[in-house]
Order: C-alpha cells, then sequence, then structure tokens
DNA sequence: ACGCGCGGATGACAAATGTCATCGCGAACG
DNA sequence: CGTTCGCGATGACATTTGTCATCCGCGCGT
C-alpha cells in the first residue's frame, strides 16, 4: 500500500480528494492536515511514502512544509497540488525538494498516476508549465523589493507601507519604482498583478 | 437515488466531489461540466434532483447558471458551493434561486447532508453567513459604479479605463472616487479590495 | 409639476505616486 | 584592491489620482 498524508485548507476539497484516493486499491491516506505546520506533525508520526500539499495555506505553506519535510522526515516524496500552475511556484517546489507538481485543472485521474510515477522514483511536471518556468528565467526582484511590493498588494499607501516595513516614504518609492520597471508594469497594481502571475511573491 | 449534476471548472476537484458523492448510497451524480454553460446542457439532458454549482467558472458563472436553471429545469434544486462565503454572493445566489449556500472549508460531511437536508425541502444557509449577509446590507455601488470599479482591477489607469467604457476621464474619476467613498476606502485598490470581499463585483 | 437619483461631463485644486540623479554604507567577488 | 550590488536615504520634478462644485438631461415616483 501506498501511505499518503493529504494537506489542504480547504476542508470539504480535502475531504473530496481523500475520497478519491481512496478509490485506489493500492492508495491509503493516513492522515490530514489543514495547513503546513499541520502536516509536518502528521508525517513525523505517519512516515508515509507520500505528502500531497497545497501550495496556498494559511501559516506555513505547501513549499515551506516541503522544505521542512525533506530535513524531518527524508523518505517521504513530496507532491505539490495547487491552483495556480505559476512558474514561480513550480521553481520554488523543485528547490524545496518536491519532485512533482501537479495543477488542479489536470484531469482526475492524473492525481494517483503521478503518485504512482513518483513512487517508482519518476519526477512528475506538466511539460508546458515547465518550459514556462524555463523560459521566464528567475525572480528579477531583490528581497527587499518583494518584501515591499508584497506589502502593496493590499492597498496600502506609501505611508502605511513605509510605516510597515520602517522606511523612509522616499525608500519605498524607490523599490516600487524598481518592481515597477523590472515586472514591465506602469504602475504599482500592474506590478503586484505580474509579480503574482509569476509567483515572484 | 438522489440524482445530481455538478459544475466547477477545475477537473480534480470536480473529480475528487463526485468521487465524495459516489460513497454516499443515496446519491448518484449523473452528470458534469466545467462551467455555467455545459451545466445548463447537461442538466436538461439528464433532469437531476440536484445542480451543485461553483461561483467562479469561466463564462457564465455559478449565480448566472443558477438563474438559467430555474427557467429552464424547474424541477432541479440548485446548491451551490463556493471557495468564498461572500454576503454578495450568497444574496445573489438566493435571488438567483439556489437553495443552499455551502462554502469549500465546512466539512466535507456537510455537503451530503446539505444535499439530502435541500430534498426535504430545507434551505441550507451558513447562520453565520446570512447574518453577515444582512447585516452588511445591499450593495451600496450604482450599477455604472461597479462597471467602472470592475475594470479598474487589473491596474488600468485611469484613461485605459475611460477608453475601455467610452468615457472621459473625469467621469471616470468621479465614478471611482464615489466608489471609494462608498466601500469607506482610502483609494481605488482598497476599493476593489474591499467590493471584492462583500462580493459587490 | 416637482424632486431625486443616475449617467455623463468639465474645471480646478490638493495629494499621492512614479521617476531620476545622487549620496553613503557594507558585503561579496574577481 | 577595486568593482559591483543591495539596502537605505534625500530632493526635485512631472504625472496621476482623488476630491469637489457645478452643470445638463433623462426617467421615475408622488
Amino acid at each position: 500500500m501506498i501511505r499518503v498524508v493529504l494537506a489542504e485548507d480547504q476542508s470539504m476539497v480535502r475531504g473530496a480528494l481523500a475520497s478519491l484516493l481512496g478509490l485506489e486499491p493500492d492508495i491509503e491516506v493516513v492522515g490530514e492536515a489543514a495547513n503546513g505546520d499541520e502536516v509536518i506533525a502528521v508525517a513525523e508520526a505517519t512516515r508515509p511514502d507520500i505528502a500531497l500539499l497545497d501550495i496556498e495555506m494559511p501559516g506555513r505553506d505547501g513549499i515551506a512544509a516541503a522544505e521542512e519535510l525533506r530535513r524531518r522526515v527524508p523518505g517521504c516524496r513530496v507532491v505539490i497540488l495547487t491552483t495556480f500552475g505559476r512558474p514561480g511556484y513550480l521553481r520554488r517546489a523543485m528547490e524545496a525538494g518536491a519532485v512533482a507538481f501537479l495543477v488542479k485543472d489536470s484531469p482526475a485521474s492524473e492525481l494517483a498516476a503521478a503518485i504512482r510515477r513518483v513512487l517508482r522514483g519518476e519526477r512528475v511536471i506538466d511539460p508546458g508549465l515547465a518550459a514556462a518556468a524555463l523560459s521566464a528565467g528567475p525572480n528579477p526582484l531583490s528581497p527587499r523589493e518583494r518584501d515591499v511590493l508584497s506589502a502593496a498588494v493590499d492597498g496600502s499607501t506609501i505611508n502605511d507601507i513605509a510605516l510597515r516595513l520602517h522606511l523612509s516614504e522616499g525608500t519605498v518609492r524607490n523599490y516600487l519604482s524598481a518592481a515597477i520597471h523590472k515586472t514591465g508594469a506602469r504602475n504599482r497594481i500592474e506590478a503586484v498583478q505580474k509579480a503574482q502571475a509569476q509567483g515572484w511573491l
């Protein structure tokens, strides 16, 4: 039996995925978690073959959890299952030690298939997405530019951001200007959108 | 047997939900669709007892589909299943004739339970969400203010919006200013966020 | 008949935002 | 050892955005 733990924050989706995997005769869901911190505890307790992780989760996200799992539960292979096939996500997932990267809008049958292929030692990555990740190149934003742009997603003013990050207003404007330039955007909002679409935040 | 059709754009989630419902001895998934247009065709062909609809779908969304289904397949009860429990969504779903409104982060067991309750003639709505929808009041934005604010979500400049909607720049600014005021926001971006959080767009 | 709200517009003004040049500091790298 | 790069800052400047008062016309309700 292939032993799987599941991390996904939406209970109903998590339950549905568990049921989907439960249909497979050679797969067994031995644990579930609603976020990245939980899944580490669950995996340490159950020592599964596979950890199936969503990326967007409250608290520690799936990528951070993958990194931690590699250290704490070395025998456990990480499969990322995410809504958004963003190039930057794929890149970071691979760097965090994931061996497969699936998007939720591929057919349901691919989930079990991917898990079996991973168990045979293969890596499973959508070829189109792999190409996009490679052609897009690495994240051009410096860490601080990322911070500032991330702080701008919720519509904060320059002043808000400056206070939150303990920077001067001018500095915030400079970083934002750089981020706007590097993303090829025309203003802050476009920069945020483009960076998010690439998985750079 | 309770006959159900399922509309959800993410294949894997759709398949997983189908599997979840398939576990129930008295429920049968007789059709699946990836968007609001498909589900109407499927429901007309299969005449199900229940249509389980996601809201966020490409093309015709779940709420618009619900409205159309009420006319075209009157015997079919509509259950909305959505990621976001936004007050405005609930309100619009009810106006569109839905009899149940579930969010994806409630427990998986609630799905079948809700379907059975609907079949007994009950309405199923999260009490907290119902309270939020009532206390939030109706959408304060005029149709045109909605249009303009919607056109601003992607970071377009005033100029872009004016061209796209065939308005003068000043008019666009006026509508945005009104929307900012009505949402209690401090700028365009916050206004978009607040309006989306309420389900007003 | 009257008021009111909505759509649409203009002009003026203040505030926020984006751009650019320039500076200092420290760490990394050849 | 010099160069480069990231971080942080300042000041000046042009542009964009947000606000407000005011106007017109239309339709709707009383």
